[in-house]
DNA sequence: GATGATATGTTATAATATAACACTTCATCC
DNA sequence: GGATGAAGTGTTATATTATAACATATCATC
């Protein structure tokens, strides 16, 4: 799904995101850059240029506490489009592996808004990263631990 | 309130959280540093262990979207103490001024424990951070926009 | 074809964070 | 008391992330 770009993107742009959805995990601008490098791409602005505006498009998501960026993997509605997704990002990061997954929750979202009108605030934006052990990880940590078990 | 040292803290560890406390809003490390030269502290990463340390203890948090640090004006109940504050901290951050207040809401923190379980995910810690315009900038923007109304 | 808005490319530099290594301090064990 | 080890310190150098400043290019519109 993921939606398609909705007005037209320059060609830096479009390679910046391409480059964000082809890899798995988040990437930082200078890997960007490493990556499309025989893309044509010379220096860390450019990179930063075409992820900001991918971001006020809302494209793509920065990750704060990685200093990376993702491709939005959800509608956050930011149009008339139908079907779109309830709440901000919340973002689960694997500590060990780097797999992130965006999920996305009402609850917390109205919770948020809540919280802001309380205090008179001009909520913005709201980022929210959860870190710590995947599934995968998880179960292959546990593994380990049996195998190297001291008995 | 805010709960004094537990343990003993090594001087330079003392010396940057006194600093935090003393600015009201979150600093940048070069920023500490600079204030603690006269105190002796000559080189960032004295700066960066401390804060480390201090993370570790419960006692500052690492605004990521920020990259600056505060003091934590909670008890999160890391210990045994009673009449912890339940949830996570969720830092609502003023673009303007800087002004940042750290609240905390057991239903956000109850969701998110729920989201994390649900995905399998060993969850260490999360970051929770709102942007926007604080009640006095919103008040003294809409001021100024009074003011300079086009008639 | 002048104007203005947006994007680009290039070079240099700022801001944030860590690596590596030598030395000190302090508790613990023998 | 001296050996041992863990934690903290200080110093220098370097890595990583992000932006400033400036010249040029592109495209739509009038
Ligand atoms: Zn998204
Ligand atoms: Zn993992
Ligand atoms: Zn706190
Ligand atoms: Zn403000």
């Amino acid at each position: 799904m993921t939606a398609a770009p909705p007005k037209s993107l320059t060609r830096n742009q479009s390679l910046v995101l391409s480059a964000l959805r082809a890899g798995g995990t988040p990437q930082g601008a200078y890997a960007l850059l490493d990556g499309l490098r025989d893309q044509g791409l010379r220096a860390p602005v450019q990179v930063y240029r075409a992820l900001e505006r991918l971001q006020a498009l809302g494209l793509v998501h920065r990750l704060e506490s990685l200093n990376a960026f993702v491709a939005c993997s959800h509608d956050h509605g930011g149009t008339e489009d139908a079907e779109a997704t309830p709440g901000p990002a919340v973002f689960v990061i694997c500590e060990h592996c780097a797999a992130t997954r965006e999920l996305t929750d009402p609850i917390i979202g109205g919770r948020i808004e809540r919280l802001a009108r309380t205090e008179g605030f001009g909520l913005h934006t709201s980022s929210i990263e959860l870190r710590g052990l995947c599934a995968v990880c998880t179960a292959r940590e546990a593994e380990e631990t049996e195998t190297t078990a001291d008995p």
